[in-house]
RNA sequence: GCCUCCAUAGUUAAAUGGAUAUAACUGCGGACUUCUAAGCCGUUAUUCUAGGUUCGAUUCCUGGUGGAGGCACCA
């Protein structure tokens, strides 16, 4: 609709003379003044040199010679917005299609027949998984979903860093503790070896020796019993990620680790010297030559670093993915200078790659006492987390006296509530942590779509039981608020995925479960006598559908019943 | 010192250069013999600062202040 009413006004502002002015059509700030609204005549005013007011009333004078189809009235308002209302019909139609398309709902066809690679999560084994990832996964998620409901062939792809330096720590850290092994050690033991490795690394020199020793022999795996640990404490927490991913909805189609982009990146390195020269035994990429700063690739004893094996993954992905398109690597936005460089190194090695890869920087997680460091073990880790919001979520179910307060549905209430708070700003800014916030379930929240949603599962099954079912065919006279929200859905989905920016999936579904409630507590859905209740029950249906649809971006479970 | 990002009610946020800056939380008040009260209705309060561009600036530009990140061998 968005589009027809760009197409047309174009034309018409076209045969007064103003063919080459943008503008825009939107969906004004006050749903009173239409369901929507351009800009045309304030902006071609100074190329036309007319007051802006009279150049709008033209172009409505023209609109209404040559309607738009599906446009019921064309007005001029305020300094010379053209408001432009909907035929009541147009809303009936979106109900129907909304019922027809389903889990279609929303969805484009802006990147069909394209493939695109979206990396994220990115945790270290044998470190915590701690909210920051849980943060950066929720992100991730949701761009990869969005790039589906844009018609996008998507593969996810977590890059994990089962070696370096940190691993060197960890393993440390299990030689002092004891670990062996068959000995039975889960993450939290793992994480307990690397914060005690890594304060050691920095207050006893001998032991940094050996933790860097330790280090070489991780690369190389010459030693049988060291590897053998290794392999056990990978396992360990690989495993653990893995019921992590499960829990928040993730299903990774390819993992790649640093073990295996090491070698991969050593190799490039290796083979344009004239890109990496040598510089203090370290072989490095110089950024000054191109306005960034210099980055080290292999270091003096070596090891390549993170920008040689991103490199080589860029590589890798296309090996075992297949060519893509578009690749998206979602990181905090620390890594954001690095990224500039590493991108115009591969600019050198890969021009094809550099040109379609992406780096979609994020804002970190900080805890109300600073940043979170898995060093000094001052961490949240994930599924202590998310377990606790479970616990509250249940506490909170019971108390309200929920239909099923159950386990399994309160991680569901606790995954939204978290996902909620991790998407509903920017997510280019940083955020302080809130517990207190993460475990609120009312107002705006994830489990206040949840509810509603759930509310509207309920509502129908009444109705249904009552002999009601859904019809568009007797319509009320007027559109209800909710019901003009609707069709705005497709156009948000398409324009978060252009922003980068889940939260407008997020703002959106709150107005419409907002608005949905206010006709809840207004009108009665399932009532046998009111002529209206198919529609009624229609509209509530489309609710829940686009509700569904918009969850799932989101990467929050819709449970029916709560 | 240099580079990048950020700054909106007491708090967390929203607002492709547009109309009276929008919600939620908190506080206070209210409705209901009714489909899930995790709900609904009412009420107070906001664009860091100084300039500039513009018919119009929270949005763009410049200076300042404050915060985060980065500036060669961690990722």
């Amino acid at each position: 609709m968005k589009v027809t009413i760009e197409q047309a006004l174009r034309k018409v502002l076209a045969d007064l003379g103003a063919a080459d002015v943008t503008f825009v059509v939107e969906r004004p700030g006050d749903m009173s003044h239409g369901d929507y609204a351009a800009n045309a005549a304030l902006v071609a005013s100074k190329a036309l040199g007319r007051p802006p007011r009279d150049i709008a009333e033209s172009l409505k004078v023209k609109l209404e010679e040559a309607p738009i189809p599906g446009v019921a009235t064309v007005t001029v308002a305020g300094p010379g917005f053209i408001n432009i209302t909907l035929e009541r019909e147009r809303f009936s139609d979106t109900l129907s299609l909304i019922a027809s398309a389903g889990p279609e709902w929303g969805a484009n066809d802006s990147w069909a027949g394209k493939r695109v690679v979206v990396e994220y999560t990115d945790p270290n084994p044998f470190k915590e998984l701690h909210i920051g990832h849980l943060f950066t996964n929720a992100v991730g998620e949701s761009i990869a979903r969005l790039f589906m409901m844009n018609g996008a062939n998507v593969k996810r792809v977590n890059y994990q860093g089962d070696v370096g330096l940190h691993v060197a720590h960890a393993l440390y850290g299990m030689q002092q503790l004891g670990m062996t092994p068959t000995s039975n050690f889960g993450a939290r033991e793992l994480g307990r070896a690397y914060a005690l490795g890594a304060t050691t690394y920095k207050q006893d020199e001998v032991a940094a020796a050996a933790i860097r020793e330790l280090n070489k022999r991780i690369y190389d795996r010459t030693d049988a019993t060291i590897n053998d640990l290794y392999d056990a404490g990978r396992r360990v927490s690989l495993t653990y990620f893995e019921t992590i991913y499960t829990m928040v909805g993730t299903r990774f189609d390819e993992y790649f680790y640093e073990s295996e982009a090491g070698p991969r990146g050593l190799e490039l390195v290796h083979s344009h010297p004239d890109i990496f020269p040598e510089s203090n035994g370290a072989r490095i990429f110089k950024g000054e030559e191109h306005g960034l700063h210099t980055r080290v690739f292999q270091n003096h004893e070596g090891l390549p670093t993170y920008e040689a094996k991103e490199l080589a993954l860029a590589k890798m992905k296309e090996e075992r993915l297949g060519i893509y398109d578009h690749s998206v690597i979602s990181t905090s936005n620390e890594i954001t200078e690095y990224f500039k460089v590493l991108k115009c190194a591969m600019g050198f090695i890969y021009p094809e790659l550099a040109a379609k890869t992406e780096h979609l920087g994020h804002g970190t997680v900080r805890l109300a006492t600073g940043k979170m460091s898995s060093r000094t073990g001052d961490v949240i880790p994930a599924l202590d987390f998310i377990n606790e919001v479970a616990e509250a979520a249940l506490e909170k179910m019971i108390a309200v006296g929920a239909i099923n307060p159950d386990r399994d549905t309160a991680t569901q209430v606790a995954i939204a509530a978290i996902k909620f708070v991790t998407l509903h700003g920017s997510i280019l800014q940083d955020s302080v942590f809130d517990k207190e916030r993460a475990l609120s379930f009312e107002g705006d929240s994830g489990p206040y779509l949840q509810y509603t949603h759930a509310r509207i599962h309920s509502v129908m099954e009444k109705a249904t039981a009552a002999g009601i079912s859904p019809s568009t065919r007797n319509a009320p006279e007027a559109p209800y608020e909710v019901e003009r929200l609707l069709g705005y859905f497709p156009e948000v989905i398409a324009s978060a995925l252009k922003d980068r920016a889940p939260h407008q999936v997020v703002t959106y579904l709150t107005e419409l479960a907002g608005s949905f409630n206010s006709f809840y507590s207004s009108e009665r859905i399932a009532d046998k006598d009111d002529e209206y209740a198919p529609y009624k029950l229609a509209l509530a249906d489309a609710v829940r559908t686009t509700l569904k649809n918009g969850l799932w971006v989101l990467g929050i479970p819709a449970p029916e019943k709560m």
